[in-house]
DNA sequence: GGTAGGCTTTACATCGTTGCAAAGATGCGC
DNA sequence: GCGCATCTTTGCAACGATGTAAAGCCTACC
């Protein structure tokens, strides 16, 4: 029965007095102090073992001012590509020995603020904060006295590390594909009226780039506003424009929800892809492999994007002081069926 | 530039001064107890607005033995439904005070059972567990000395809560679905051999139940065993069953992901669904309403498990004593194009 | 054999908060 | 106006760990 039985009994009190040390003795091998005896480190050991003992994390958080938590705010979890960088973040984490607490902001615009003065900043180390809403007039609440990595382009410049993609240039990297099969009626499905900064800006901006580029003439009835970048959206956008009779020989969904909300709206309406419309989203989500037909996209580097995200945050955790940095990551286009010659 | 420079320079300590009041009693203002005079009261919320005291929750723990975070342990979140459930979960929480620390265990048994005792433990005040590879030999590792909820029916009988919904009943009335749509040659991809108590054994079971039930012989050969739950598992069973030449009127995913797999390979064998094979799936995640064509499946009432699993935990968590429950969550057949007359 | 210097171990204060129990203030009834 | 009950406020110790600095122990070298 190993002396305790309220969870948490043993303590390193406890440990101690069964081996016959002090206190800090305990301490010292429990993190991995050098100089200790063979003997003493032994006996500590074997202590510990047969008191199954455990370290109070609350107390070594207190003495020490750190709690091995980070945070990590992202919009929800039932969107994928979240989801898929949750995952990426977690195990990260893992990796280099700390946990993740995840906040959700439900693409919340009070909410994204909320989380940054939250209560809960004092149980993190330091925050990962995917903002979808805020812009650059809320530059300001990003001035914290935390570790904090933001990532997405949508703020500049302000004191924190940053990692993204390039979304002007992967844009215009998933247009040049459609207009390489042959495309130049391409609608753009998710865009943000009003918006400068925002992933959908940019991504406008790409697109735009692309066709000048070509050549192609910009036509504004092809661009199709969309609030929140569900499939949902991606269906009612694909119905707009479609009903509104401009011709389409293409659609890039801003995000690759949207591009298979357009899948959905194309299938029910019987237009066949890519025959008559080629489809591209943007994300690479698993969805997009496994659509029918298969969703090209645009791969962001998730991985890479994670974990130099945790990089950049624990080095600052750490007391790294040099100047903020800002990441920029790979991406590729995956072409597939909803693409295909 | 309210007196403090470092981050969490401000305590309780600092704001007694600041309104002339007793450390004790600005503790009592913070937590709401409820015999202070108005005058008090406002003197030190005052200091508190002004100095922009924040709280230190690694103090409170250690003094409570209480952390306010909750740990949820699920395979991947990658998975969509896992994504979906943790979404749930830290809403549920969120609205009742307490935060979510999220463990992947890549449904991996090792991995399972090290969350079980990880250090992590003394960092939450309870588990939401839902295990994938745990079976009944397990048992003796869930008798664990803090609170758990466990989600799914694959343990029975510990000392544990349980949420689960009946695999067996909403099985057999995906099956049945299927029958009534005229379907006799009902495939069920994603078996595993062995089992007789996990998911999928049950899932298959309540298949079973239904062919039993209408008359419908059993034939082994429609039974395509399957590792993990994901896409490309659904895709290589269905292409398995199809090549080995029995005949396939319908395809029961036990679920969604194996289900979507399934649609990917008919659509890329060129068979039409539901034509000549109508597909159902098991959990009613986004995706399968958004699926080319819409996925008919079993709604298991995610709000719900997540909801009472959030309960039943910060009931045990509060000091419940009451005997151990097993709560059963509604589910509901949810018909979409995949299985149409 | 003595001592400098490095290796081990230790005592103590401290991190910021809350439970306890008691002290001080206030109000009510007679 | 007094005494008792109730309301408010307080001081102190404690939660369990670690940083600091010093004490004890050894070894090696003169």
């Amino acid at each position: 029965m190993n002396g305790s039985g309220v969870r948490g009994t043993v303590t390193m009190h406890d440990v101690a007095a069964r081996a016959g040390v002090s206190i800090k003795t305990v301490s010292n091998v429990v993190n991995d102090y050098p100089h200790i005896r063979p003997a003493t480190r032994a006996k500590v050991q074997a202590a510990i073992d047969e008191l199954g003992y455990r370290m109070n994390l609350s107390a070594r958080s207190l003495r020490q001012g750190r709690t091995g938590i980070i945070g990590l705010a992202l919009p929800e979890l039932s969107l994928p590509y979240f989801a898929e960088l949750a995952d990426s973040v977690i195990r990260a984490a893992e990796a280099r020995g700390v946990v993740v607490l995840i906040e959700q902001t439900s693409a919340d615009r009070q909410h994204e603020l909320d989380v940054l003065t939250s209560d809960r900043r004092q149980l993190t180390d330091g925050l990962i904060f995917s903002p979808l809403e805020l812009g650059p007039d809320d530059a300001d609440a990003l001035k914290v006295d935390y570790p904090l990595v933001v990532l997405g382009e949508r703020i500049f410049g302000g004191d924190w590390d940053h990692v993204t993609m390039n979304n002007v240039d992967a844009a215009r990297a998933a247009t040049q594909h459609l207009i390489d099969q042959g495309r130049r009626r391409i609608a753009v499905i998710g865009a943000h009226a009003g918006e400068t900064m925002g992933s959908a800006a940019l991504r406008v901006l790409g697109y735009q780039a692309a066709l000048a580029a070509n050549g192609i003439p910009f036509d504004p009835d092809l661009v199709v506003e969309g609030g929140l970048w569900h499939r949902a959206t991606g269906t009612d956008c694909t119905n707009r424009v479609l009903d509104s009779g401009v011709k389409v020989d293409a659609i890039f969904g801003l995000n690759d929800a949207l591009a298979l909300g357009a899948l959905h709206a194309l299938h029910a309406r019987e237009v066949s892809v890519p025959d008559e419309i080629a489809v591209i989203g943007f994300d690479d989500i698993e969805d997009a492999a496994y659509a029918t037909p298969t969703l090209s996209s645009i791969s962001p580097g998730r991985e890479e994007i994670a974990t130099m995200a945790v990089d950049l945050l624990l080095a600052r955790i750490a007391g790294e002081e040099t100047p903020y940095r800002r990441v920029i990551t790979d991406f590729e286009v995956v072409p597939r069926e909803s693409t295909a010659a």
